[in-house]
DNA sequence: GTAATCCCTAGTAATTCGATAGGGTTAATG
DNA sequence: CATTAACCCTATCGAATTACTAGGGATTAC
């Protein structure tokens, strides 16, 4: 299950990739268009800012703004940072492999031969959306 | 990620269908060997005869067996009775389809529209591989 | 009748999730 | 230079979920 905070972070991305504007957009006006808790949101898009995804600006008038090109928005990046690994098995992941404890032998575990397949198709969609995909811009 | 029930209960129903014999197959045998906590898999698999995967056996030398070729065994379906819907948000399961509370608009929603990929190309995966592909027979 | 096995329900400790609280810091504005 | 509007940051907390565990009941082989 996708946990909110991805959710969020999507669409407040998605936001902000829609807004035309010159100007920095507020977390209010995100949080209020899209039905977000505020304060919720306001730790997410740090954590987007913290990871690159946004530059923001402080005080009156403040707010986020996207830092790269939409099209350079990969969601595999996006989702890695907000919703952890994308594999569902630790002995499956890329960026954050683990070996299991109890597999024996990785090569004849079923569970790994199986989520290998599922990761690899997962990560295929993921890297080919954008930002830009997704903002249908 | 995968909960360790699916995990448990995939890897139990790879041993069962590996080994060649007529006699039902116990809880205790597969625990041991797979180093699952016994009587979490006992549940487990009395989830999946309740589901009509496996058959059981009381008494003295009983257990459990397959009651299906493995070839008619599809991991889309057993990953729908132990971890839930394969949909990472309700709103693109097709078994079990919820409308968001905040959405406006299904169609115009970024998470939505990237979801419904993922989805499909996990349900590719998973109803292309049977009991049989796992347990390589 | 005894031991081995599945059947079933309840409970519980640990973890994660979703959100809130409560301010601190910075910048525009008049 | 005071006020206000915004982001910045840490801590905390209740609810839900997960991963088990406990404790026995029912059934069958021998």
């Amino acid at each position: 299950m996708l946990s909110k905070k991805t959710k969020y972070g999507l669409k407040a991305l998605t936001y902000i990739a829609r807004s035309e504007r010159d100007s920095p957009v507020q977390v209010g006006e995100i949080a209020k268009s899209e039905k977000i808790p505020q304060k919720f949101l306001e730790s997410i898009l740090l954590t987007l800012r913290k990871s690159g995804f946004l530059g923001s600006k402080k005080g009156k008038h403040g707010g986020y703004y996207l830092i790269k090109e939409t099209s350079e928005i990969k969601m595999a990046d996006v989702l890695r940072v907000l919703e952890g690994p994308i594999a569902m098995v630790p002995c499956v992941s890329l960026n954050f492999y683990e070996k299991c404890d109890d597999c024996v032998d990785e090569y004849q575990c079923s569970v790994h031969k199986l989520m290998i397949q599922v990761r690899d198709n997962t990560l295929k969609v993921l890297r080919n959306n954008t930002l830009k995909d997704l903002a249908g811009k």
